[in-house]
DNA sequence: GCGAGTTACGATAAACGTAAGGATG
DNA sequence: CATCCTTACGTTTATCGTAACTCGC
């Protein structure tokens, strides 16, 4: 294919202009130029395109053809460009985010509902997975971006930490520990404790909390999600270690979170991707409005 | 649109065989230029269309959709250029011919065939119209080329004479004059005529020898068709006066045509076609067949 | 360190504009 | 004779290939 775009969209000019001269000055190069280009591309056709005189130019039986054919061909080219555009002006595009249940329903709605109002023509899906699947769905490129906590330097994949959130005591909001703006781990000891499932990474850091200070933790209770441990804590039968963020799930509980310290047992809320992968322009935005809307509600 | 075919051709090949190296080869162009057309490419689309390493090279999600697009789009045009590149090879298109009804049955039909046998692929029409449509058909660009007898200097058009026709005197095979190779128009002066209508090309020409040789005609009958003469002259009712190459008309009617001389009155067939219009490559080829054609049919 | 993509730069080729030529109405 | 397309030619621009560099495995 010798052709180019450049003499395609010559010889339509021509065709509209049904003039050399016209057509020229439209497209912005000097007359000569335009019939060399015309010249050319019949040469490369075989066929005359247009039957010209000094003061005709019309276009031949393989000129009309021609003219139908690469029309839409042009036409259906720039489409083509400008969908890519889009695509990096943000108009349109379709982003994929894999985050674990609390995650999907605290916090990121809030942002996905935050980057829908600035930029509507990109579709947002939430792949909400158990938290252990969500490294895979990035892995396998079913997700572009996934959230969570994960650790440092994990295979395939770039972390990014969008924010430091604290475990915290949640309890009813008339508990005597609700007083203090602080609660120790010691101060939980003896209290009905409402834990999350021995697989949970929640209750692997609150289990670290309170091997740091020295305390052995009897859960009462464990629950697999943490809304089932809120209910357990509104419904008054204990209290529970949870991140802070969770209490956003609580509000018709009337609970209250309390950070637990000494030590402060901190949990990194993390944005992952596939290393190697370019980031979309779709969710390179996702994720500044991501980190702007976590900013804001950085708890205490 | 600043983005040329080489550009896409060269994006395609890189999708394809997922390397710049490879798809490199393939196109046979050095690697390095290679980097820089996709480069220019995702400058002018404003997205990256590969993620590269130095190991892997994939398509992102960008590259996946403009792939999709581009690569159909590129097929089209493909398709376009093919068609028109058909249109000069004469393996497709169409002609319409525009020709008297004597002509349109007796050689045009014979060169259409000659003609389908070797471009099997082109659309041969025939417009029969009466011979003092022809030009108009011509000008107008009903048709695209026309036959029948033109005189040398019409505006609009241009003509070829293809063969020169001599008036002949057409009778049954047993009429005493069919003994002679010739007959004159003094041998005739006597005979029941069947001429053609007045506003006949024909009758004008008859007229013109037989003012010539100093004879004055006196139809017996006259016919607007040529078939109508030829029938008339079978059923023995007279004689008539018509081109040579009406007998192929006349095979079932047992007559016989004998040329007039003294004076010999030629008729040129012509083929005309619009001035100012170049011959499709179909048309230019169909008046080669028909010279060809009638140049093996010239009549004594 | 090898293989693969990128950057730098000089050489080559294509495209363009100016000026002159030719045909048409 | 005025207009418009074509041809010719010198200049500019862009493209390409070689070589050197960089990165990832």
């Amino acid at each position: 294919m010798r052709i180019a775009i450049k003499q395609i969209e010559a010889f339509l000019a021509v065709a509209e202009h049904k003039s050399f001269s016209a057509a020229a000055r439209h497209i912005g190069v000097a007359q000569p130029a335009l019939s060399t280009t015309i010249r050319d591309l019949e040469t490369e056709l075989g066929v005359r395109l247009f039957d010209r005189t000094t003061r005709r130019v019309e276009l031949t039986q393989a000129g009309e053809e021609f003219r139908a054919s690469s029309s839409k061909v042009l036409e259906d080219l720039g489409h083509a460009v400008q969908n890519a555009r889009d695509l990096a002006a943000r108009r349109r595009g379709r982003i994929r985010i894999a985050a674990p249940p609390l995650l999907s329903s605290t916090i990121v709605p809030w942002a996905i509902a935050a980057f829908q109002r600035e930029y509507p023509g990109i579709t947002v899906e939430l792949l909400d997975a158990p938290a252990q699947d969500i490294r895979e769905e990035v892995l396998s490129s079913n997700a572009d971006c996934g959230l969570g906590t994960f650790s440092a330097h994990e295979e395939g994949i770039e972390r990014t930490v969008l924010m430091r959130d604290n475990l915290a005591l949640f309890m009813p909001a008339d508990h005597p520990l609700a007083a203090a703006p602080y609660v120790r781990w010691e101060d939980m000891a003896t209290l009905p404790l409402i834990a999350m499932a021995r697989s949970s990474g929640i209750r692997r850091l609150m289990e670290l909390g309170a091997e740091s200070a020295a305390q052995v933790l009897r859960p009462k209770f464990e629950a697999s999600l943490v809304t089932t441990a809120l209910a357990f804590v509104g419904a008054g039968l204990g209290v529970s270690v949870l991140p802070t963020y969770a209490l956003s799930r609580a509000d018709q509980l009337d609970l209250v979170a309390r950070p637990l310290v000494d030590p402060t047992v901190s949990r990194d809320l993390c944005l992952i991707r596939a290393s190697g992968k370019s980031l979309s322009p779709a969710v390179s935005s996702f994720i500044t409005v991501l980190r702007n809307h976590v900013q804001g509600r950085i708890p205490s």
